[in-house]
RNA sequence: GCCCCUCUAGCUCAGUUGGUUAGAGCAACGGACUCUUAAUCCGCAGGUCCUCGGUUCGAAUCCGAGGGGGGGCACCA
């Protein structure tokens, strides 16, 4: 019946039909026609399949709250209109239970044919899983106690055309599940859960920056120059100006200009682009948290980087304890604070210091099998030998701080050692979660380190920095004393949500586009 | 970019040392059922075994190339 209306009414829908059957006349595009026809099948009947708004009374978790302590075999006089989309059908023949779901909660639609009618409830009996529904009725509870709606009437709000993955294993194929995250959201609890904790992080993060007074910012993406990190830039053009541009790799250098006017306490939360390798711990566009803050050094940063951090974890999990390395660690333990230089030489057995000879750290770096290339000084190699010795012993969070001169270009130096920086970075599980420093605000001096990125880029260091002309103008109208912060949010979130890949909180990860089509 | 692993129905997975017509569960479809909870029961259908090429009497299975994905390395924080 229903076939005869997918091959006779396809006038409207002949675009569909063609490219479900035509070419594949797979099991799929058999399922496809069956509930086009039923969309057409109610087009017939006078009902849209895909109506404009609902009423809704209670979203269903709301519902629960206010009666969620119903005794079994209860029936109550409260009429409510709920929505959701269909996750389970049990037909019992003349009684269909639907469990329906929204963004809050699941709850059961029971649907008896003596209380909705043969005709009604043979339509609500073609609703199929993936249909976003909406019910009137009175609530209830089974005989076992759970809450239902008895339903009155309920309403197709949208026709689902596709199958759902498997309602007991849901959706496993990773590729399949970051391709159509609306799959993967539709079906795992756990993604929902993640991109939840994501949401509760960052609304965090913003809470704890506005209670200290700072100002949240957008700065621009496009950039002339892209500066504030060591990376490589995706590169852009714009027409109208035929002007070369670069996507933003840092939020830094706008943001401290933000500071030379006046404003005190910033922050942006936003995207920034490095044309790197992807691996779990890297996506080509990530989130980035910057703060800057007049009148503060490193010292206060560090600080406010673990408030910020274990306020997060409150406000997303409830606890701020979290699992790091398969054991329970609560963030609200003091983190350590452990020199770069130190943790490098007590892994070589000997002081290390940027004021040493570039001979003398290279000899230590290599009798260590530590690799270095010509081009870096002491400062440079003494960081590749923490990296490469010290960094992956660095599992619950650790302040690495008072890096080398030469590998802080924005960075002020350290008021007690004129090789170092007053800079930090945390780190959690080997991986770095947050940079910071008391803000180089010497133009003079800043000028220089510049022109020394600049060598190194001409050199063939690709990832290094070029001299910001407009950013060393406004150093020179005044950077009060300033520290600043600078968080991954993905990262963040993967230690609080404990994920292992990036593109477990990214929604829409970078991939290679689909094949075919 | 390099190395390793992986790809079978809409989904989750079996598939033996290469051997007839590639299987199961869920979903779907037909039927039974008025308190189910991944409902159950009966029946039925569904496949470019990622693609191309090769070896073989015979390939989902072995080999080569290519594609997607995952992990590692490199790059990079």
């Amino acid at each position: 019946m229903t076939q005869e209306h997918a091959t006779s009414d396809d006038a409207p829908t002949g675009n569909h039909d063609a490219s479900a059957s035509t070419d594949d006349g797979t099991n799929l595009s058999v399922y496809r026609e069956r509930r086009l026809a039923e969309v057409q099948h109610l087009r017939d009947r006078g009902v849209n399949p895909y109506p404009y708004r609902f009423d809704r009374s209670h979203t269903l978790g709301e519902l629960r709250a206010s009666h969620g302590n119903l005794a079994a075999g209860s029936e109550t006089t409260d009429t409510v209109a709920v929505c959701g989309r269909v996750m389970l059908k049990r037909d019992q023949g003349k009684l269909i239970f639907i469990t329906i779901r929204d963004r809050s909660d699941e709850i059961q639609l029971f649907v008896s044919k003596a209380v909705v009618g043969d005709a009604e409830f043979d339509a609500i009996n073609a609703f199929d899983m993936g249909d976003w529904v909406g019910a009137r009725g009175l609530v209830m509870t089974t005989r076992k106690g759970e809450l239902s709606v008895k339903v009155s009437e309920v309403q197709l709000l949208a026709k689902s055309l596709r199958p759902m993955p498997d309602k007991w294993h849901g959706l496993a194929d990773v590729d399949t599940r970051f391709r159509q995250r609306y799959a993967d959201l539709i079906v795992n609890h756990d993604a929902r859960r993640t991109f939840e904790i994501r949401h509760a992080v960052i609304a965090s993060v913003r809470r704890t920056l506005g209670a200290r007074g700072y100002v949240e910012v957008e700065t621009p993406v496009l950039h002339a120059e892209a500066g504030g990190a060591h990376a490589r830039p995706f590169v852009t053009h714009h027409n109208a100006l035929d002007l070369q541009l670069y996507l933003r790799i840092a939020l830094e250098l706008h943001l401290k200009r933000l500071i030379v006017g006046g404003m005190e306490r910033v922050f942006e939360i936003g995207r920034v682009f490095r044309n790197e390798g992807i691996s779990p711990r890297h996506n080509p566009e990530f989130t980035m948290l910057e703060s800057y803050e007049a009148f503060a050094d490193y010292d206060d940063i560090m600080q406010l980087t673990q408030d910020i951090i274990v306020n997060a974890a409150r406000d997303a999990l409830g606890t701020t304890t979290i699992d790091i390395g398969g054991a329970p660690y609560d963030l609200t333990t003091p983190w350590p604070r452990k020199r770069m230089i130190d943790l490098a030489s007590e892994k070589v057995g000997r002081e290390l210091h940027p004021s040493q000879s570039v001979d003398s750290v290279r000899k230590v770096a290599s009798d260590n099998g530590v690799k270095w290339e010509p081009h870096w000084g002491s400062g440079r190699i003494i960081e590749e030998i923490f990296a490469e010795k010290a960094e992956a012993e660095l599992l619950t969070p650790t302040f690495v701080t008072c890096h080398p001169v030469e590998i802080s270009p924005l960075a002020r130096v350290h008021r007690d050692d004129p090789h170092l920086t007053e800079r930090f970075e945390l780190f959690v599980q080997a991986r770095e979660l947050a940079n910071g420093f008391s803000e180089l605000n010497d133009p003079v001096e800043q000028r220089a380190r510049f022109e020394a990125e600049q060598r190194a880029k001409e050199a063939g260091d690709a990832t290094a920095g070029t001299v910001d002309e407009d950013y060393l103008r406004a150093l020179e109208f005044g950077l009060p004393p300033t520290g600043g912060l600078g968080v991954g949010i993905d990262r963040l979130t993967m230690l609080i949500a404990g994920v292992s890949s990036i593109r477990e909180v990214i929604l829409f990860p970078t991939l290679r586009p689909e094949a075919d089509e």
